[in-house]
DNA sequence: GCGATCAGAT
DNA sequence: CACATCTGATCGC
């Protein structure tokens, strides 16, 4: 068995290619000539396999989520697929593989994935009703104290009362950026009655920077909130279509007069394109509000190397409309970064190993340098020998199943 | 002239 | 600087 290693071709032995997500940096070497064999993932992810990388359906073997299911004639292998919180058809894979004694060996990879309580009560791995998992592979990209980002809810929710507030303005809210030099800002307040409170009748364009896949609740949620339709090119709409959202076809158009949430990738968000973009979609639109979602941009308070357990778990990462600053602003076009995350945070890592009962962790990311492994085993080991401390292992408590 | 690989930008 | 690309240059055939 193999997870998300399609760049080496065939390798010796591997009679199942898992694949955890659609993302280019996790399928590389997978294209529509594969033979090595037969390729296990979720139907999102299967349905993009087939319809963007033309692989050879035969090759896909589509999984369902939550069930465990067995992938050798002899039962000795079975997998359990869990909602990964990542990006749509992302999957946490738990594999069970019986040995020769008949011992079953439990080992828990995550692909990418954003942690949350949900997930460590799926009934395949709760604590303390099962038995412990022998090697977690863990996605360790901000297993370092700097990385405490908030809720994804929260992001979303204040941005859209930025945008509610630039509405009710009728025009862009002069704000300072991070850094650095602003452009000139107009006088003119424009006054608006109530049939205007809306971002079509007040012009002003909001654009959300997407890769292929991810990011989906930043623009339903904003384009929800607005009740407006989402532009997406056919190339975003076929990778929409894979992740069979009911209804989702209403919602989206290919025609950017018809919508006031535009997504687009994340490379176009930046000044030169987006005064470019706005010129282009004249008289429709006079402003643009454009944010990028990643997990780097919040600027709060850190925990470092004496921070206890107790502190990383019970420090709150507030975020409200005050936390947006622009990295870009004039009176017609703002860029924000804002920290919306598809991996967990620091916090949220804590979390997870926290739940489980773990005998060995192996990090897959960052795991370059010596010095970087080094750190990460630091903050593991710690959570593991608290563990061993307080002997019954459960869930660390939560107020939603859908975050920490 | 094509694909593979890599530096660089965002 | 992380992320997950995308673009453009360079290398090999």
């Amino acid at each position: 068995i193999t997870v998300d290693a399609f760049k080496y071709g065939k390798i010796p032995h591997c009679t199942a290619y898992f694949l955890s997500h659609f993302h280019s940096d996790h399928y590389n070497g997978l294209t529509s000539k594969w033979s090595n064999g037969l390729i296990y993932c979720s139907t999102v992810t299967g349905n993009l396999v087939i319809q963007k990388l033309k692989v050879a359906r035969n090759f896909v073997r589509k999984l369902p989520m939550n069930d465990e299911v067995s992938i050798d004639s002899n039962n000795d292998i079975t997998v359990t697929l869990i909602d990964a919180n990542h990006c749509p058809g992302s999957a946490l894979f738990l594999f069970k593989l019986k040995d020769k004694s008949g011992r079953i060996k439990r080992y828990l990879h995550t692909g990418d994935f954003r942690a949350c309580p949900r997930q460590v009560l799926h009934s395949a791995i709760v604590q303390p009703q099962n038995p412990a998992i022998d090697i977690l592979y863990l996605d360790t990209t901000y297993l370092n104290p700097q990385y405490c980002f908030p809720a994804q809810e929260q992001v979303v929710n204040a941005v859209i009362k930025l945008i509610r507030k630039a509405i009710n303005r009728g025009e862009l809210i002069p704000m300072k950026r991070s850094s650095g030099y602003n452009g000139q800002w107009r006088n003119k307040q424009p006054r608006l009655d109530k049939s205007q409170l809306a971002l079509d009748k007040c012009k002003i364009l909001i654009v959300i920077g997407t890769y292929l896949i991810g990011k989906e609740k930043v623009f339903f949620g904003i384009a929800k909130a607005f009740r407006s339709r989402i532009y997406v090119t056919d190339e975003k709409r076929k990778m929409l279509m894979c992740q069979e959202i009911p209804g989702i076809e209403s919602l989206l158009t290919n025609d950017p007069h018809q919508a006031s949430v535009h997504v687009v990738s994340l490379m176009s968000i930046k000044s030169s394109s987006l005064f470019a973009y706005l010129e282009s979609l004249k008289p429709t639109f006079k402003y643009v509000m454009a944010f990028r979602p990643t997990g780097w941009a919040y600027k709060g308070q850190k925990f470092s190397s004496s921070s206890t357990t107790e502190e990383i778990l019970n420090t709150s990462t507030p975020f409200t409309i005050d936390s947006i600053t622009p990295t870009f602003s004039t009176s017609i076009c703002q860029i924000f970064g804002v920290p919306y995350s598809e991996h967990s945070s620091f916090r949220e890592l804590a979390a997870f190993v926290l739940s489980l009962n773990i005998r060995k962790i192996i990090p897959t990311v960052n795991i370059g340098s010596e010095k970087s492994r080094e750190n990460m085993n630091y903050w593991l080991d710690n959570w593991q020998k608290e563990k061993d401390k307080n002997k019954n292992i459960k869930v660390v408590p939560y107020n939603t199943v859908d975050h920490w």
